[in-house]
DNA sequence: CTAGGAGCTCGAGTCGGCTCTAGGTCAAGC
DNA sequence: GCTTGACCTAGAGCCGACTCGAGCTCCTAG
């Protein structure tokens, strides 16, 4: 835990991270990193473990549908430091919310798929006892 | 259920689906309409209410993530009728399979932001007889 | 008869988030 | 000495899914 920090190279941090060299760079570009990269004589870019695991926290931002802009807002109040605690909450709330509205609106998408794949699997090879016209739900959209 | 299809307007169906009306010239372009749209004397397209139930189910699909040119797919095969069930019911369990995947990764991301909520909600307000230092997570990235 | 509103087509523009290209530096290995 | 491979910058390109604009035709109400 002392200052020896190992310098990665961008392609070691594309690899822990799972995101290009380019979109390194790209999100760098995009101030989405808590401090500076360093470099080194040749002008190589070189991140630290620290880097890594703020990019992996970016990551499943990123995938959980937070917009790079606010990503560099949450970042640049991190950067900040004390006194943003509030804000970042804040901020992290919103996206909570987001994403909890997300998982409502694809599992009331799913619920409709898994009715009309009953649908199919009935119609295909109709079990035993089950008669063929198969209730509709309400007016939901159930064509074809 | 008889044949006097009451013919929506291209506006009545825009406020039917949620979609814009570009959005349903754009729809109707791709190819992602069961049956062909008919026309007034003037031009005008004439929906009918199946048009509505089938891009209903559309906008479930495209919300849920199923891209346009698969959609087209499964219209097509739905327009060709009896014997596509079979690759109807593999294209819409492959779809179930993707959501599945989206809600998952959603949860787990949800479950870091409500981790990292957790932390912060104590650092500004901690609960009496808790300690600061917050047991990490493994490994997980919980910086900052 | 004319103004407004809804519709039409075709094609261009937008946006987000990368991804790729061109043209170059540098260090190591043969 | 030369090739190879990883890295650099700046900027262009791409993709998907719309969205918008220009310039037109209708119909209807005042």
């Amino acid at each position: 835990m002392s200052d020896i920090a190992p310098h990665l190279t961008i392609g070691q941090v594309a690899e822990r991270t799972g995101l290009s060299v380019h979109a390194l760079r790209f999100y760098e570009q995009e101030g989405i990193l808590a401090n500076p990269v360093r470099r080194d004589v040749g002008g190589r870019r070189l991140y630290t473990e620290q880097d890594v695991e703020w990019l992996n926290l970016c990551v499943i931002l990123r995938a959980s549908g937070m917009p790079v802009p606010e990503i560099r807002r949450y970042t640049d109040l991190a950067r900040r430091g004390d006194g943003t605690e509030d804000e970042r909450l804040a901020l992290l709330r919103e996206h909570q919310q987001r994403v909890i509205g997300q998982i409502d609106q694809l599992t009331r998408s799913l619920d409709l798929i898994n009715f009309k794949i009953g649908v199919y699997e009935d119609r295909l090879d109709p079990a035993p006892g089950e008669m063929c016209g198969i209730a509709r739900i309400g007016d939901a959209a159930v064509t074809s």
